[in-house]
DNA sequence: GGGGCTTGACGACAACTGTCGTCAGGCGTA
DNA sequence: TACGCCTGACGACAGTTGTCGTCAAGCCCC
């Protein structure tokens, strides 16, 4: 029973469902594989996926399933970023810190997180010193 | 011919080749593969799957051949890092950096690039301004 | 010359992913 | 009642990864 891996493009589906604060197998087949050429039957394979790999969660509401994310908004993409550090970059971020610096866009928002983080990590430091 | 994916496994022995600036299938087998469990034909079709994919290139160095990693050290991880961002995270780095602050461990050098990234990307704001 | 070990090259298999097509059942409207 | 549309559930298929086993050729030492 291996932990739970997740494809890129079942999580950006997770992610929609999500934002939409759940939905039917039609409504994301509209909104989310129409716009990308997905068949319904796609659409309905992954989520259904999904529920297997215990991601999303299904209820039946007027006659229709209902799926909707069990997680807390943004634990998911949370995991696939530990995930990703963890197995692909070998559990360093130094890698990452690199890109970032070499030639990812940073927004203003984005940078503003890095100033937090980092004061926050030295003031960390201060504390364990 | 698509760009050229990557597994996670292919990416750590294509690591390891590059720090190791070069190995036979040998050396890769018994340095790489034998602490992980790997038979040594599971490295050779690795290290071949590799070459086919362009992430590595072999030379007849002494009756065997010798890999290496044609690109320049450090790239292949930003390759991997920006394909991550893009694919993955839709090019928002966001939730990358909602990570690090949450639950990584950040080691004094990376804390340090950090500072110096948050500087640079200040300074950058500035001259725009 | 004969063994034995290393190399390369294949072919294979199982999982996981991304994508569908199709079938059967239920519901509503003509 | 009959038809058409939406929904669920399957079964399928191809491509990518991770792992091997096996076979043939070469090379070295006894």
């Amino acid at each position: 029973m291996r932990p739970k891996s997740i494809g890129d493009q079942e999580l950006t589906l997770l992610q929609y469902v999500g934002e939409q604060g759940g939905a039917t197998v039609g409504q994301a087949a509209e909104g989310f594989g129409a716009p990308r050429g997905l068949a319904r039957s796609t659409v309905l394979t992954m989520m259904e996926r999904l529920r297997q790999k215990g991601h999303l969660e299904r209820r039946q509401v007027g006659g229709v399933y209902q799926y909707f994310s069990p997680a807390a908004p943004g634990q998911v993409m949370r995991d696939v970023v530990r995930s990703f550090v963890e197995k692909t970059l070998g559990g360093s971020v130094s890698p990452f810190v690199t890109y970032l610096t070499e030639e990812a866009r940073v927004s203003d928002g984005e940078l503003a997180e890095l100033e937090e983080l980092v004061a926050k990590l030295q003031s960390q430091r201060k504390e364990e010193a």
